[in-house]
RNA sequence: GGGCGCAUAGCUCAGUGGUAGAGCAAGUGCCUUUUAAGCAUUUGGUCGUAGGUUCAAAUCCUACUGCGCCCA
């Protein structure tokens, strides 16, 4: 009884006897997959051959005619190596016989084309560049098993040029939106990831230990707070992206940690904020050749301005429920909320009401760009009071295809209207919400110094590179998304 | 957190109470300008784990683990 694993061993073993290495240090290709076939796919006529020696690595994604043909894949193409046995010296004949589907090899030869007209490189001599003792997913099925394609992402990518792809739109996505910024003289910064008071949003910690300090830390939530702290220091437009982590389940649109990307504008507010995250998504979308997006069956056209509607206005027109009178109690809300069948509690109050029939009536439906605006101000504590309405906070959130892409405020500078806030949330977490705010008087402390008038943002990439590339789940865009580290079946 | 579903060879999957199967991959031999190459032949399994029911369990039941989908 021998396996796989072993016979591959053993093919190690016999290349070693050989004085073949197996592992090879370096490979000098000449070509790319694709010079080569830039060079040479037109220019050759079916069994025509070109005298001239060119080199391509690349590793083996399929074997046909015991040999004859091999695929060979570098990172961006396939291309054909066909290979005459009787045209080979000993030593290469047994590479060639020792090699698998899997296998990374290095080609001399000269480009041709096979009688069937496919272009190929007639080899003059093979090297093994690395050789593999597992071999690759099933050649025409690739990889079904959800588990494998997360844990040994390598095996997914090897297999599947779509995702691959949305990985390299990815990278791609997040390097053009540094670029946009960049020209616009926005600054990239870093803040710490361990941080003593979690804080910047509403959401549960991870937390963790230092050993030496003796301190608790928590993993960051939001890089909100730092952020701000660095605009008091004297920087006016800013940006970090990084990761973020959230203590939270996990689902198609959520992973534990994140990335996401906050951006301050000092001496601006919320609206002039939507303007410029429109024109950002617009931008990267148009950088990646899409006007419409089509996402889990539904399909948006993201070049026209994006609709803009105050929560409490979207919430008339999608259930004709009317939470706008001014005078409006927390017991006149419930009533109206309980007569389209939701079950209210008793200690919500209007806001809590307004942002519950909000997200159980109204997110869903937004397809189509749509920033919500004037969210009521007790369900915003970092935000500033609405210029016209007391109730409500200058704050806007972007929906794409039903799901929250990127909250925009206008932030909130007062320090003493930030501390009456901060004491509110204080007050929900001792009542037992783990989703409440910490009172943070580090962060109340540089309010004190001065933060200019600021417009913010914060954009989840994941969800971002989600809806540009069509990825139905935020894992098909993590390269290792969060999983259990326990393992199922064997490997 | 709740509900539903899935877990069988390296990969993709059949098998629903009675001797564990196929295709691909891998070994051997043949063929040789193929396109999921072909022909012949061989190897490969603690049927996720632990219990239970039964004369008999991959199959039925329970729990657990992992993954997926839906809901909160």
């Amino acid at each position: 009884m021998i396996t796989e694993f072993e016979q591959r061993l053993n093919k190690v073993k016999s290349l070693r006897e050989n004085n073949i290495e197996p592992y090879a240090y370096d490979f000098k290709s000449s070509h790319s997959i694709n010079q080569v076939i830039e060079l040479f796919d037109e220019k050759l006529k079916p069994s025509e051959k070109v005298e001239q020696v060119i080199s391509v690595a690349g590793r083996v994604v399929a074997l046909r005619n015991d040999g004859m043909f091999i695929q060979l894949q570098d990172q961006n193409n396939k291309l054909q190596i066909f290979t005459l046995r009787k045209e080979l010296d000993e030593e290469n004949k047994l590479v060639l016989k020792k090699i698998d589907r899997g296998d990374f090899i290095g080609i001399f030869g000269y480009p041709c084309k096979t009688d069937a007209g496919e272009l190929s490189i007639r080899t003059k001599s093979i090297t093994m560049l690395t050789k593999t003792l597992r071999g690759l997913p099933d050649k025409f099925h690739g990889l079904s098993n959800q588990e494998v394609i997360y844990r040994q992402r390598y095996l997914d990518t090897i297999i599947s040029k779509r995702s691959k792809a949305v990985f390299e739109t990815r990278s791609k996505i997040i390097t053009e939106l540094r670029c946009f910024l960049s020209k616009i003289d926005f600054l990239e910064v870093e803040t710490p990831v361990f941080h003593p008071i979690p804080g910047g949003t509403t959401a549960k910690p991870f937390i963790t230990h230092h050993n030496d300090l003796d301190h608790k830390f928590y993993l960051r939530i939001a890089t909100e707070l730092y952020l701000k702290k660095i605009v008091v220091g004297g920087f006016e437009k800013i940006f970090e992206i990084g990761r973020i982590f959230r203590n939270e389940g996990v689902s198609i649109r959520h992973n534990p940690e994140f990335t996401s990307i906050e951006l301050y504008q000092a001496y601006k507010d919320y609206d002039f904020m939507m303007d410029l995250v429109q024109d950002i998504i617009q931008h990267l979308a148009k950088f990646i050749n899409k006007s419409s997006i089509e996402w889990n069956g539904m399909t948006a056209d993201i070049s026209k301005p994006f609709r803009r509607i105050a929560v409490l206005d979207l919430i008339k027109e999608k259930t004709n429920l009317d939470f706008s009178p001014p005078k409006m109690t927390d017991n006149e809300a419930k009533k109206i909320a309980e007569s389209v069948g939701l079950t209210i509690d008793k200690n919500k109050s209007w806001a809590e009401i307004v942002e519950l029939v909000f997200e159980t009536k109204c997110e869903k439906f937004l397809i189509e760009p749509t920033f919500v605006t004037d969210f009521p101000k007790e369900i915003s504590p970092l935000v500033k009071i609405h210029r016209k309405d007391s109730r409500l906070a200058e704050r806007a959130d972007l929906y794409i295809m039903g799901f929250e892409l990127a909250p925009i405020y206008s932030e909130l500078t007062d320090p003493v209207e930030q501390k009456k806030r901060f004491e509110q949330q204080s007050e929900k977490f001792e009542r037992g919400d783990d989703e409440a705010m910490h009172f943070d008087s580090d962060f109340i402390l540089a309010l004190e110094h001065g933060l200019p008038p600021l417009a913010g943002m914060g954009l989840g990439i994941d969800r971002l590179v989600m809806i540009l590339t069509g990825a139905k789940s935020i894992k098909d865009v993590i390269f290792f998304p969060t999983l259990s580290s326990k393992r199922a079946g064997k490997i």
